[in-house]
DNA sequence: CTGAAAGCGCTTACAG
DNA sequence: CTGAAAGCGCTTACAG
């Protein structure tokens, strides 16, 4: 069997009381005693039970992670940063996959909540149908306008945008396109959405946008790339809200005969580690992926420790133009 | 306050044992009571506080996986079916991204330990160094030889490489190269180099490997490529054992002039979707990653459910090779 | 400096 | 069919 507190209390001939003590370092404890806890606990290779603390201190140091996927390279290098900072912070980390399904986020929070979990960030789309708000428990959103109350942490998705067109623009493109995921206009991403828009306009040119319905199921991109492709053969410009959309697009094009950049210039959004090593040609709007996670996380563990006139409502990082031979 | 099972007792008008039960559906309880504790826990919005039942039930429904990281998209896909398996299952999953080091395996590997994890996964190279088996807990392997007693959970790595080797000497190649991560023979995947190794035995062929040292850090790529590319100037066939390493080699290869596949074939391993999405050209060995994670988690349940008898040793998957234009 | 007691929110024998 | 009691492994007032 573990060894529990009182064996060790037994064995070192004192009271339950005073091995917590030694344990949390906590009151004044004579050195000797220290030391013929401490040996105890050596001797039984006892480390304490971390259920029964969070039992008594209704603190779990457990974090939940909402998103639609590790799978995807920028949700894996998320997932990754934002775990590196939880443990350097002394959090852990319960991930939760819900493929931007409702019922399975439904079914994650819950489960969350059950087990007590201190806070959770989501990354998700669900068109704002789970109410965290009366969920009484610290949220922080990625990317996403989860209710009035919850703070946002994101990439600056406008200037992206922006950069991105102009520099289509500037290439000399005259027939710019654009690909992003289903519109909605609670989430900060389309707002990349709108800087195309605005961009085109500008220039007094006509924005038209293809949507993905699933942008992280490559299954998806198939169709509405094949249909801009019909539709709109001119297409001298495109810039996709990601790097995979981006990536099937090139291949897609490449299939009937269009040379990138010469014929076509592409532009993608994310510029994850991975898509720079696989990918090394992407022209990208690179988010600051590890800065997102490190603010995500300090932003919830405020809210957690009840500071929250401490926690802005936004905050969106600067993305970075990454310029390749796509463009 | 949150409301605790206490409180729909008080409300119901039962004791709390009779809430207990209908929370459990254990036991006999007339239709009423039911009834009546339903309406209470609905009027209070109660939910069970797992971390009490864990404490009593010494079964936390939790899994710790180790692993480098989930920006690998390897890595990334294997968590994500992890999860989900998990998930569907009832587990719930603590990730902790070790990097492959030792220190910080070590220090999740305590974590775990004192969250009560009822299991452990483990995908990280660590020379064996950290002792699963002393820690008395249910664990399983991925591509790694932990103990003797460990089950290891794997793709066929001796004939993904074989399929590999041999795919290139059919194409013609004359000088094949192979890049491996360090050599270490506690490792299946080491079994990749053997099979290229013996394939060129079988042929009469000089076998040169070239290692990467961390093939999980992108910057590692560069050195030993560029000494490959300095040193053997004929190489007309690569096999890599990842992908992010055969995509390295390409991007270097071209930027000295050499064509893919006329000049160099390439070969990489691994196949995961965003692979398939990004660099659709890759000739590759693909892992069925849904299916190890598959593997290792019933293995896992079933090592903590008992049934230790059940679990082989080892069990690998069968790989397909997936040919496209790099070859 | 140290210990006996009560309690964190549940569950399960044991009675009735 | 239902409840009072004890306990899961810890911690913290409260005494001394």
């Amino acid at each position: 069997m573990k060894p529990k507190l009182n064996d060790v209390a037994k064995l070192a001939g004192v009271s339950p009381t005073t091995v917590s003590r030694v344990l949390n370092n906590r009151g004044y404890i004579s050195q000797e005693t220290k030391d013929r806890v401490q040996e105890a606990m050596q001797q039984l290779n006892y480390f304490p039970n971390d259920v029964a603390r969070s039992l008594f201190s209704k603190r779990t140091n457990l974090i939940g992670l909402i998103i639609p996927t590790t799978s995807n390279p920028f949700f894996g290098e998320l997932t990754f940063h934002i775990e590196n900072i939880c443990a350097s912070l002394g959090y852990k980390l319960l991930i939760c996959n819900s493929l931007n399904q409702l019922d399975k986020e439904e079914a994650y929070v819950d489960m969350l909540m059950r087990n007590q979990v201190d806070g959770i960030i989501v990354g998700t789309h669900n068109r704002g149908i789970v109410n965290y708000d009366q969920k009484n428990i610290a949220v922080v959103a990625i990317d996403r306008f989860l209710s009035n109350t919850i703070p946002v942490v994101g990439s600056d998705n406008y200037m992206g945008g922006k950069m991105a067109s102009e520099l289509l623009i500037d290439k000399g493109c005259q027939h710019i396109l654009h690909i992003n995921g289903p519109v909605e206009l609670e989430t900060p991403a389309s707002l990349r959405r709108k800087a195309y828009e605005d961009v085109m306009a500008q220039h007094g040119r006509e924005a038209i946008t293809y949507e993905v319905h699933d942008p992280f199921n490559q299954q998806n991109h198939y169709q509405p790339i094949q249909r801009l492709l019909d539709e709109h053969p001119e297409v001298d410009g495109l810039f996709a809200s990601n790097d995979l959309v981006a990536a099937s697009f090139i291949s897609q094009a490449k299939k009937r005969g269009k040379r990138v950049p010469e014929d076509i210039r592409v532009i993608g959004y994310d510029g994850t580690d991975t898509t720079r090593n696989l990918l090394p040609e992407l022209t990208t709007i690179q988010q600051p992926i590890q800065e997102i996670g490190r603010a995500a996380v300090e932003l919830l563990i405020k809210e957690i420790d009840g500071q929250f006139s401490d926690v802005p409502r936004e905050t969106y990082l600067p993305v970075k133009l990454i310029e390749a031979s796509t463009v």
